[in-house]
DNA sequence: TCAGCCCCCAGTGTATACAAAACTAATAAC
DNA sequence: GTTATTAGTTTTGTATACACTGGGGGCTGA
């Protein structure tokens, strides 16, 4: 693996989770230091991780941690919605079938994983990737797939300020399976709708816990 | 200006013009020694452009300028309709009337610069620019701004390979002027609607001018 | 003649040294 | 007291040298 990767992995990594807080300054000698290499592929790392829109120039501190705000919340669930209505349409037109239809009896048993601790929601959170990947699978369009994913980088982020709800869980594993079901009924337009309403739900949700969490830091 | 940015904009225009046919390999110490910049910063312009899906790893050959073929038009329209939809949707909800009615007025007269030679056409072109520009400023988000601008990018080298057919410009005009005036009028499904029509059309016009393409030089 | 192997070299990936720019802070002038 | 200017220091930006890898071509042996 080339150093350069592994660089922007690893930041990618510390922006997801956290360990990097938003605004956090990340000078380069320092961040090589850290991670055990050189300026140069580091700062290759940190000019596509500027191009994800997960760090940017601010004036007087270099490059920083970018914010993710309430605003910011409304605005990425604006390219969101557009977005994976699309993929659900697209996937209900080519998806295959089988994988989806395994899909879908996997999440007729969501609440079981979401009931079941921690390492219940690790295995729910690991169907919500494989769904995604059988979507992207589906999809085809290479441009299609690579705004998902850049926006599934953001997405990551924000789901880690919610705090995880079992029943918004639960809730989310439902809508989720009407997206599916109608993917494998061949049904676009369900799915769009499926996925709109699954959108609407997911950023009340988003910022709702984003709005809980603020007071909770101002409390704290 | 940093020598990165430079490498950035000149390749970028390079490919964009056709100037660097797809598939063609960009070594970088020739590349390097064309643009006059070191291998540092060239490498860098380099993997942006790859974040961009402008160049591509392709396996034995290094870095080469990525294909466009026809499914890949069709691809791309597959993520510009939903995207240019919900940006024409947001636009009619919180756009400035003044700036689009004062755009709705110049596309009336677009007919007059599409027949005025290759300066009118230049016009007409820079109007759509003003008229894009318009609707990201309208849109707010910032990443479905960032979306629209990666895939403008693609467009412009697809609109390369288009021939210029006045008359195909001149009903893309009056499908444009639609969306303006639904932006306009503040409604948004209205501006959605037009839009998907303008993309459709858009899309078998850029096919056709693909195909067309296609056989002339078989022929040639 | 053809297959397989090895060597060489072109080209990429990384480290580091050097240059330039920008921020800080201190001092001086108004 | 405030502001402007400048020197110093830190940090970024660029060039270059070095290391490493992968591929092509040629040579040898069957």
């Amino acid at each position: 693996m080339r150093a350069s990767d592994k660089a922007y992995q690893a930041l990618l990594e510390d922006i997801v989770d956290g360990t990097l807080a938003p605004g956090t300054a990340l000078a380069e000698v320092e961040q090589a230091e850290r991670l055990g290499v050189s300026r140069t592929p580091l700062r290759e790392a940190l000019s596509q991780l500027r191009k994800d829109g997960l760090i940017q120039q601010t004036r007087g501190r270099g490059l920083t941690v970018t914010d993710v705000s309430l605003d910011d919340i409304v605005e990425l669930y604006e390219l969101r919605q557009p977005l994976e209505q699309q993929a659900a349409k697209l996937a209900a037109n080519r998806g295959d079938i089988q994988v989806f239809a395994q899909l879908a009896e996997e999440f007729q048993n969501a609440d079981r994983l979401i009931e079941g601790g921690d390492a219940g929601i690790k295995a729910y959170y690991n169907l919500n990737e494989r769904l995604d990947k059988a979507i992207e699978e589906a999809i085809s369009s290479a441009y299609l797939v690579s705004a998902l994913k850049s926006l599934h980088l953001h997405l990551a982020r924000i789901r880690r300020l919610s705090r995880r709800d079992p029943q918004r869980l639960k809730a989310a594993a439902i809508e989720t399976l009407v997206i599916i079901e109608a993917i494998v009924d061949r049904n676009p337009e369900l799915a769009a709708s499926a996925t709109q309403v699954h959108m609407q739900q997911s950023l009340r949700n988003a910022l709702e816990a984003a709005r809980s969490r603020e007071v909770t830091q101002r409390v704290s």
